[in-house]
Parts: structure tokens; sequence; C-alpha cells
DNA sequence: TTTCATGCAAAAGGTTTGCAACATA
DNA sequence: TATGTTGCAAACCTTTTGCATGAAA
């Protein structure tokens, strides 16, 4: 299936480069249709997958809904258990890993990924002030 | 809020328990429906989240659903990419790693999981015979 | 007896899809 | 011109929720 570079890709491209966090799908859909009021969730649902497909934003499940980043390069993400905020994590890659969890399971693994979970400043902040732990 | 063992709690740990893989939530439902036609989905989904909390089974986030796991020691799944298939992975705990997300993303880190992909052996040998990579 | 939990069905939240009209290559 | 893509709305899937009834403690 040969694709089509559309007007809509395009804009939904520039869009997720042009987000610093990690949006949801939604979040992305919302801001593209303040760009161009006719733009359905159909379609920015689907090119996301497509863009995240062709490798162009890198597609990421989290609890609540799929986001995607822009930033290609391998990485992991850490998300704040209070407020669902997600952050960056740069750490090399421990290939060994796979292999282990290979010998682990009787799987033929090929990659992992690595998901933190803890505060995000702002959280952490507020429930010390709070006093809870 | 002081909680009561009932009889449909009992049934639902108990199957769960009988369950070997990483049944998703309606999978439960289903097992559970067949021992008790009466039960609803939404006292299966209740109450599989309040045994996730109590910490007597584990709630294992996948993409396609939630699934959960009797195995409440700490460990690791791999999931295949061609079928969905959950496997357990068991790996030590690399408390380090927790420290090190930590300093890169100014979040506090107090754990993380780490999530393998590959193909389960089925999948695998599926593949091979059709010559795909 | 008190109040937490159930069963049912409806709602919610996120994502996908069918299809006729449209636009890209 | 051929066919991938859009826009819209409806369908889907998983999970949650409202509420009257039922059952643990």
């Amino acid at each position: 299936m040969q694709r089509r570079n559309t007007r809509q890709r395009k804009l939904i491209l520039e869009v997720v480069r042009s987000m610093n966090d990690h949006p949801t799908a939604d979040e992305i859909y919302l801001a593209v249709h303040e760009r161009d009021e006719h733009i359905g969730r159909g379609t920015v649902y689907r090119n996301l997958n497509v863009l995240a497909d062709e490798g162009e934003i890198v597609l990421l499940k989290t609890p609540g809904g799929n986001r995607f980043d822009w930033r290609t390069a391998e990485h992991s993400h850490v998300i704040c258990t209070a407020c669902g905020s997600v952050a960056d994590v740069f750490l090399p890659y421990n290939n060994s890993l796979d292999d282990a969890a290979s010998d682990s399971s009787g799987y033929v693994v090929d990659s992992h990924y690595t998901f933190f979970e803890g505060l995000c400043p702002s959280c952490h902040a507020r429930y010390n002030s709070k006093g809870a732990a």
C-alpha cells in the first residue's frame, strides 16, 4: 500500500513534534483540531498509528490511553502515580537482559522496555507538605 | 471501609489461582461465570481490583486489557508480539535502576517493571516454517 | 441491624471502522 | 485516473458506575 503524504498527516506530525510532553492520542487530537476544526478523531488516530508504524514517532502504551513521543531514540519513561504525568528516562539499554529473559521464559525475546513509577516533582512536594508518605 | 469476604470474592480468587496463564479480566469473568452464571461483570471487575489492592493478586496492565497474576512474588513478563500470550520472566530486581532513573528524570522513582517482547515458542515455530523473519 | 457488596444494565472512555466523498500521485 | 485518505458517525471493547436488592458481620 503506497502511502500518501496528506495535508492532515503532515499537520499531525508537526503538532506531535511541537508538544513537549507525552501527549495522549486524544490530547493530540484536541491540539490538531484547534488548528483545523474539520479534522476528525478517526483521521488523527489513524495517522498516529501510521506514523508510529513508520517510525516517525513512538507509541507508548500507558494506562489511561496511548501516548506518543516524537523522540525516537531509545529511552525509558517514568509515570507519576499521583497525577499520571510522564517524563523521559535516559538509561543505557541492557541487551543482555533479553537473553536472560529468553532463557527464563522460553520465548524468543528481542526487546524490552522499562517503565518506572514514582512521583513527579510537584506531586512529591504536595504530598510532603501534607505529611502523607 | 471494612471489607467482607463474600462468596463471590472467594470464588473469584479461587478461579484466578486455578488459571495458569495471565488471564485478562474478561477471561476471568468468563471462567467465573461458568461456575456461577449469576455473577455479573461488575462484580468480577470490582473484586479483581479489590484483590489486587489487597495484594492477593497482581494487576498487569497490558495492551488489550488488564491481566491478573496469582504469583505475587516480584517478577517480569514477556508478551508474544504475534499472539499476545504472556509468560513469566524471573530475573533479579535491580534496585539501582530506580536511583538512576530518579537522577535522569527528576521524579522520585520508587519502582519499575520491565516488559519483554518477543515470540512465544509456537509462534516462533510458525513464523520460521513460513520463512518470515 | 448496619452497611458493604451484588446484579443488572446503562454509561463512560478510548479506539477502530464502514462508507461515500475527496484528494494525492 | 486510480486508489489511498478523509470526515463523520456509529460500532467496539474494556471497564466503571448507579441503584435497588441482598447478605455478611
